[in-house]
DNA sequence: CTCAGATTTTAAACCGGTTTGAATGGCGCT
DNA sequence: AGCGCCATTCAAACCGGTTTAAAATCTGAG
């Protein structure tokens, strides 16, 4: 931690020889600017734009009418010293760079945040780390050097340390996806169960009494959720136990197990997957044994990526609402941040999309 | 702009009947704190962490020690408001929900920033708007409210106005992808011109004599730019020119312009794509008029997505180091801010990547 | 016309850093 | 001993807001 800021040694080692010169910031007017122009006092000022009572309706016109005209804005940062409070999020993503540029929710995740966050004047502030310490450092700088209120702990693990660490830093927190019962810090997820139930019971009604499943990376909170949703749902069904293949989310990952899955001595006929990418993967895997898909095997997606509907062929799947749900995180988010309890809110229902992958089994 | 922060009224009207405490942030310490245990003022605290000479070594030590033991680190918004710079770059991003989703764009790009960013200690303000007037007025607040000391211009289109109002507000920036030569912001691209040419080359050499392309939304920088490359690419290999097909970046249409261009009275034998989703869906199109790729078709797409490996038939495409060119943007924008004139760091070239959905035309 | 009480207004302190200009202290030299 | 110089050190001002406590002004009742 020595140096924050290491200069370019010849910023000090000569006078200013030919010392870059920022860009002239068009200097912003400030509240004493604004202040100054209604003939008031920046507290004053403060009070209108605060929306704090005890300000004579002439004062107050004044004030608003020196503002437009100056332009003046509050400075986010000045506000955010003096209130003790960032106005803004932090959004830490942990993943592998290839899970990244596939993964359909972050990108959509993040639209549903800021749809929820611009009309409260609240910012993003996101990183995206590669290592698990690294992913903790982040938090308690975001946490300490003041920049976010509050953060969302997305991909929690089933051992995961961030719900203590966020607790231990008194910083407002919200675990996107399946929470753990035990855990201090609320969860908001959407219901992976019931869109599984219903893929199980869409296969299990075309006459499938085999039916697979390929799952996420192990360790994983919404990975183990699906895996469990499936087993259930097959008992609900009144099923036998399904084989199973653990996988980890990619496409290399899911034309893996659905090759062993396909090895197996009594192979089942429909497949289950826990995201899209590992579904499509997994339908090129069975085209190239020479399978047809649906006819010879079933397969229903997780996620409903945009390509589901245009591979060859379209993907069955289920669908959530991304955008609603990191808009709905977004909110609840913000109101923990100001001392709010948690209040649970409802997300849409997820959808089961029937498309093209599915089918009665051949035989 | 009445009032920016509308309290729920109840907190006015009654005094505090059950006001919701915010949660108790463990106060962190601050410079002073440091100063009084190293029993220094806080001016030579501030000399030792920002690295400034003038300092002895017995208090720059005793400065250390005891920053270490308070766990003390400086507080970035406190450090913007005197510094004026907020130690932090924008992105704001405009598209529409469809693409956001599919697009590995997006998410390899931030990755790269943030990891150009973070040995740096600056930090990524994210913003996701739909409309070209949110996305403006997103760019004047993060400017005046002095949230970022730079933004990247993403989706470049050929009469953007927002070059104009970068320059206008005095704030650096950064044009991602091929920008206007006339253009007040620096732009840093990868070379789009050159994987295009190896892939007409390949398919030229395969003995295509008929290549199409599907284009991307029109307006845009990066949609025009591989479109040229297209066209130049066949000139250069002494080819006649193809038939053409604008689409938007989506499946539906790459779908629809996939099948435009098979209903030619003499169409093409092979496709170039402008995106991977395009082509993937163009896959998907041919197939299901009982066309075969690559035998009847070959394909090539744009972005090598995680999934091109593992569809049928795995998509040849053109892939370009993302990551990397993130990395370089956000060390490029720093320095932008900084004031150093700007200088394009070199970038890795693209790659072409030959898998199986290209082979010789048919007859 | 007075004065208490309510309302409006403001000066000043504060948030946690950076930066400046002056004060302090140690040293070699005459 | 006295002097000048340089290296350290620090008090204070500042960044642009918020908030408190007190001052100023306005009410209306007596």
């Amino acid at each position: 931690m020595a140096q924050q800021h290491p200069e370019p040694s010849a910023a000090r080692t000569a006078p200013e020889p030919a010392a870059p010169t920022p860009p002239r910031r068009r200097s912003r007017p400030t509240i004493g600017d604004v202040a100054a122009l209604a003939q008031v006092s920046k507290a004053t000022v403060s009070f209108v734009v605060n929306g704090r009572a005890g300000v004579s309706p002439r004062a107050r016109q004044r004030v608003l009418e020196a503002a437009a005209a100056l332009g003046w804005q509050p400075s986010a940062g000045a506000r955010a010293l003096s209130t003790r409070r960032a106005q803004a999020l932090g959004l830490v993503i942990r993943r592998p760079p290839e899970l990244l540029s596939t993964d359909p929710f972050f990108p959509q995740f993040v639209a549903g945040v800021e749809s929820g966050l611009s009309p409260l004047d609240y910012a993003l502030v996101l990183q995206v780390v590669e290592t698990e310490e690294a992913e903790r450092n982040a938090y308690e700088r975001l946490s300490h050097d003041g920049r976010a209120d509050g953060v969302f702990l997305t991909d929690l693990q089933l051992d995961d340390r961030r719900p203590a660490l966020t607790d231990r830093l008194g910083l407002a927190a919200l675990i996107i996806g399946p929470g753990r019962p035990d855990s201090p810090v609320p969860a908001i997820g959407a219901d992976d169960a019931e869109g599984v139930r219903r893929a199980v019971e869409h296969l299990h009604a075309l006459g499938h009494r085999r039916i697979g499943h390929v799952g996420g990376a192990e360790g994983y909170v919404h990975a183990e959720a699906r895996r469990r949703a499936w087993m259930t749902a097959l008992d609900d069904a009144g099923l036998p136990e399904g084989p199973l293949e653990a996988a980890d989310f990619t496409g290399a990952g899911g034309a893996r197990a659905t090759h062993q899955l396909l090895d197996l001595p009594d192979p089942p006929t429909a497949i289950l997957y826990a995201n899209d990418l590992m579904a499509i993967a997994g339908i090129a895997a069975a085209t190239s044994r020479g399978l047809r898909v649906p006819q010879d095997l079933s397969v229903v997606g997780f996620d409903d990526i945009p390509l589901a509907e245009y591979i060859a062929p379209p993907l069955t799947t289920i669908r959530q609402d991304v955008i609603a749900w990191g808009r709905a995180a977004a909110q609840q988010l913000v109101s923990l941040t100001q001392g709010h309890p948690f209040e649970a809110p409802a997300l849409p229902p997820v959808e089961f999309v029937v498309r093209v992958s599915t089918a009665p089994p051949a035989s």
